[in-house]
DNA sequence: ATCGTTGGTTCGTCCATTGAACTTACGGCG
DNA sequence: CGCCGTAAGTTCAATGGACGAACCAACGAT
């Protein structure tokens, strides 16, 4: 990003991290990245980001240590971008955004719920297991589609995050049809 | 921030707040903000930030509620940028930030730490109190220097930053004077 | 041989950021 | 009264980044 020239907003965790993140799109490549969202076409279609653009912020996440570039298949040769630790460590910046989101913006109904894998109930307001108490971590975060979300997006990758979703785990776009076709 | 053009980042809360907090220098405002900066020539001088974008950051945040103006005197007429209740709910969003900042570059100490003002425990990684295990809110946390942070900074707001102080409470930066002076 | 898919790069246009200069409103000083 | 200083902006030319369309490359399928 670089605030002023380069790095002139001064001595603060928070600005560097923005050096980071804070740039447009990042952070909804985090998000998506999160979600399970692996490959470069997958990232395009659900962003609707400009392909350079895309590309300048995997390569600046992967630089960061925050996204990882991994050969999933060598003919032709394709890559597919994970979620290193460190990138992992986002998740309570991206879940708090969302949840500031969501109440800020209260007009509409939830879109998404994200709930305890282990228990399945749903997270308090930072992030915490009602049950145990404790922080959830990524890994074991279950999304679930909420009353307000469109029931069917345009996008293959969209619709395969219609269903109940573990985080991280990959999204499969592969088939563009609903889990349990009808037609 | 309009991304695509206008809101193409289809339905998400997260993308929803990234509207209104994702634009360059935005989430440093707020940092201030919360840090106890009010008036437009503090967070001029503390950020660095070129006036035009300030005055539109300002403005952009008081259109979505985060911010509100305020007159504190009439001759000559000046306002102060107050935090808001809908303000103060980021403060999980920046204290996140914050706290993956300092993880990620941790080549260097700690800049500044976070502590429950009622018993004085620093605050735990997710925000919370170790004592109690509840999320302390924003107005019950006082921020102290840590040994990474420069002992003189150029600017007075700054300077006045540079001691323990309760979060929200107004930066007085009308003395450049440490708070005790011993010339 | 050609087409389609995936994962890019290149390029012209356009908009936002930058930093400097200018403006307004007032208080204080001599 | 005229001049200077401060706080809070606005205006403006230059620049840099985002946008979107087109192009490129490697390979599988037909």
């Amino acid at each position: 990003m670089a605030l002023g020239k380069d790095y002139a907003a001064q001595e603060c965790s928070i600005a560097r991290a923005l050096e980071v993140v804070g740039e447009r799109w990042t952070l909804l490549v985090v998000r998506d990245a999160l979600y399970g969202v692996r490959r470069y076409n997958d990232f395009l279609v659900r962003l609707g980001i400009p392909r350079a653009v895309l590309a300048a912020r995997l390569q600046t996440l992967i630089s960061a240590g925050v996204l990882e570039k991994r050969r999933y298949q060598d003919s032709p040769p394709r890559d597919e971008y994970l979620v290193t630790a460190r990138g992992r460590s986002l998740w309570p910046v991206v879940r708090a955004l969302g949840a500031w989101g969501n109440d800020t913006f209260d007009d509409t109904l939830p879109l998404r719920t994200f709930h305890h894998a282990a228990c399945g109930a749903e997270l308090g307001a930072h992030g915490e297991c009602p049950g145990c108490g404790a922080f959830v971590p990524v890994e074991d975060v279950e999304m679930r589609p909420g009353p307000g979300l469109d029931q069917d997006p345009a996008d293959p990758v969209s619709r395969a995050l219609l269903g109940p979703h573990r985080l991280l785990e990959p999204v499969d776009a592969g088939t563009g049809a609903l889990p349990a076709p009808a037609g």
